[in-house]
DNA sequence: TTCTTTGTTCCGGA
DNA sequence: GTCCGGAACAAAGA
């Protein structure tokens, strides 16, 4: 469920925690992630210095003084944890339904210096961690055919106009992909249809210049928007309960089948449908 | 036991 | 060559 403003978010959590410290030890709990973890290639972090983080897309990047870089995918369930020294615990998201730290699935765990540990925690182990080098980053097969960022200014409407000449599939089918733009996950993609008032199932060719500009325009507003929702909730994680949180109130018409349409006015319920394989939520009434 | 969830990848057909 | 849709895959909770 991370999608970019999750994942920028964990971004600057990680930035203001763990830069400038250095890997004293690594203790991999299982290594069975999406990839198999290499122990040997791990362990040899020892001593690393982590000098920055970094974000493309769906990735993280965490980037040492020897010119190695934690290539990182948080799947559907991968989050981070940090414990520091007055044993406080700190995570690094959350995602719209709250999931509490269940010691059972971490995995990897990163012991830094000044106290500090980093653990690498996921429920589906669909999430992946590679050690790759700092300087391939851009050229690693999971990042060179990456679309543009949505919040760069090469995603606009000269790009967009472009990019859909010829194409058949639907708008939803258009927006997850991560080729045509990289970061957009299924969740958001719905919330963006629907603040542009687009049915999702619509093809390509039957969208208009105004639409594909309320997209543009939509897309950048919600992943800005949650990405300044992400930092607030963070600070006050700490309390126990992990149950409160705004970021459920965000959402429009994700997960949110059978419930009445949130446009003043319009007393339409939310329907649930599937395109290529994917839930997708909408308004009838509001989305044509 | 079966169904659901996701991003990514792969494959067959057009 | 390229595009597109569908299915497979990872794991675990309900």
């Amino acid at each position: 469920m991370p999608e970019l403003p999750e994942v920028e978010v964990v971004k600057k959590s990680l930035e203001n925690k763990i830069k400038n410290l250095i890997i004293k030890k690594v203790i991999i709990t299982n290594n069975k992630l999406r990839y198999r973890i290499n122990r040997k290639e791990f362990h040899k972090l020892q001593g690393n210095k982590i000098k920055s983080i970094s974000r493309r897309s769906k990735y993280l990047f965490i980037n040492l003084n020897t010119g190695l870089s934690l290539l990182i995918h948080l799947g559907m369930n991968g989050k981070f944890f940090i414990i520091d020294k007055k044993k406080q615990k700190y995570k690094t998201s959350f995602y719209y339904n709250i999931i509490n730290h269940n010691l059972k699935h971490d995995h990897i765990n990163f012991y830094l210096t000044k106290k500090v540990k980093l653990i690498y925690n996921d429920v589906r182990k669909f999430g992946f961690i590679k050690i790759i080098k700092t300087s391939e980053i851009n050229t690693n097969k999971h990042i060179k055919l990456l679309g543009p960022e949505p919040l760069s200014n090469i995603f606009n409407k000269n790009y967009f106009n472009k990019a859909i000449i010829n194409k058949k599939k639907s708008i939803k089918d258009l927006l997850i992909d991560q080729k045509f733009v990289s970061g957009i996950g299924n969740i958001y993609c719905n919330e963006i249809l629907y603040l542009s008032r687009i049915n999702p199932s619509r093809g390509i060719k039957n969208i208009t210049k105004k639409e594909t500009n309320k997209i543009l325009f939509y897309t950048k507003k919600i992943l800005k928007k949650s990405i300044e929702k992400g930092g607030s909730t963070i600070k006050d994680f700490n309390s126990a309960d992990g149950k409160t949180g705004g970021f459920q109130q965000l959402f429009n018409v994700y997960a949110r089948e059978g419930k009445g349409c949130k446009t003043k006015n319009c007393s339409e319920i939310i329907k649930k449908t599937y395109i290529s394989n994917r839930s997708s939520f909408f308004c009838l009434k509001c989305q044509k």
